[in-house]
DNA sequence: AACTGGTTTAACTAAATAGTTAAATTAAAT
DNA sequence: ATTTAATTTAACTATTTAGTTAAACCAGTT
């Protein structure tokens, strides 16, 4: 054979991911990740020696998606308006088609909280250049005297919690209802920047 | 003996709260809360049958403290300005105190979403007369026109998720130093509150 | 044809863990 | 003093689970 390698392992890495992101590090199943791939727990453990090795790399993955692009997109803003939308819009974007993002790496942090945290200062995401940012608009005469970290929080907060929280806005706000909590979803990179462009700009009306 | 039930009970589940708390449903281990209650495995479950029933039990008690009081809280509530005021500032204080709360109930939540779900419909929070009273309020003229559901959903973002990213902005934004990070959610009240306002209201300077 | 490495089969080990049991102990209530 | 219920002790069962092993199989490669 040779070289079906690439592929074999490939798709136990994203079987892994289905099972892990359902059931938790805790709750996922060897048995059931190889279920999952199509092959034997032998040949899962001869890909990846232990159910730790495995996870790390799923996480690792699965972290990239959440934080590989980030860096450059926050990179290109020259002002904050720049900065929320550029910020919102990926992020709304990226979640939207990867929702289970934010819950596994927030149970990631808590299992684990400084590799998770490590791993964020190692990302490239340049906090220095971003407080520069924050710190230099927050001087213009048109904008209102917000502490800047607060304004980043609550730009991450509006953008990730919905998401962190859909079953319950879906269950409890919509009945339920998929296609309302789909179009709320749709409507809210408009919202949170308008939102938010509301709040920190003076004199709009 | 007789009665001293009420207080062994209690501490069993003070015990069970803190383990599951910290490892999850799945992390946990019933030996660890029997020696975190300072009990054996045998009365553990001489009080509660399985580990089910005693998580149920925990889970029912951690999601109350969430839930009780904020029905009320909310029903107080006669202009748009309160309901900010009043909920901004009891969840924050209330998380403050119980920074654990969404990590527990949001893990669960994906465990288990519509039981998670129902408990919330059946908690006693009054979703029309919250639909009701954003309705009627967006139609102010000093206010400016947003969907009154997306308001919601941020009034619960800009409170809840810096408590569920705690770790992140300790980490990586204060890098570690728990004061300055006590000190932002100190401020996190009053600038919650003067942010929403900023953005629904017209010609505030 | 012999070799190689990916893959399967199937039985196995070792450890962890939820839950059980039964007998002894303790202390309060009658 | 007897009874009763809470509690301990300690050994036990049954099950689940991660991980191992060894032999056989299969399909390209040399």
């Amino acid at each position: 054979m040779v070289k079906k390698k690439t592929n074999t392992e490939q798709r136990i890495v994203d079987a892994a991911k289905e099972v892990f992101i359902l059931k938790g590090h805790d709750g996922a199943r060897m048995q059931e990740i190889a279920d999952t791939a199509s092959i034997n727990k032998a040949l899962l453990h001869y890909y990846f020696r232990s159910k730790d090795k495995l996870f790390e790399r799923v996480f690792h993955e699965v972290f990239s998606e959440a934080f590989s692009s980030i860096a450059e997109v926050i990179g290109r803003a020259n002002t904050i308006e720049e900065l929320i939308e550029y910020f919102v819009s990926y992020y709304v974007a990226m979640l939207k088609s990867k929702p289970y993002l934010p819950n596994f790496i927030l149970h990631e942090l808590n299992r684990n909280p400084f590799m998770v945290v490590d791993l964020i200062k190692d990302s490239g995401m340049d906090k220095s250049f971003l407080i520069q940012l924050l710190v230099k608009e927050s001087n213009r005469k048109d904008i209102r005297d917000f502490n800047p970290v607060h304004i980043m929080v609550n730009i991450l907060s509006l953008s990730i919690f919905p998401f962190v929280a859909a079953p319950i806005i879906k269950g409890f706000i919509f009945d339920g209802n998929k296609v309302e909590f789909d179009n709320f979803i749709d409507e809210r990179t408009q919202h949170i920047t308008s939102f938010i462009n509301a709040a920190i700009f003076k004199n709009q009306s």
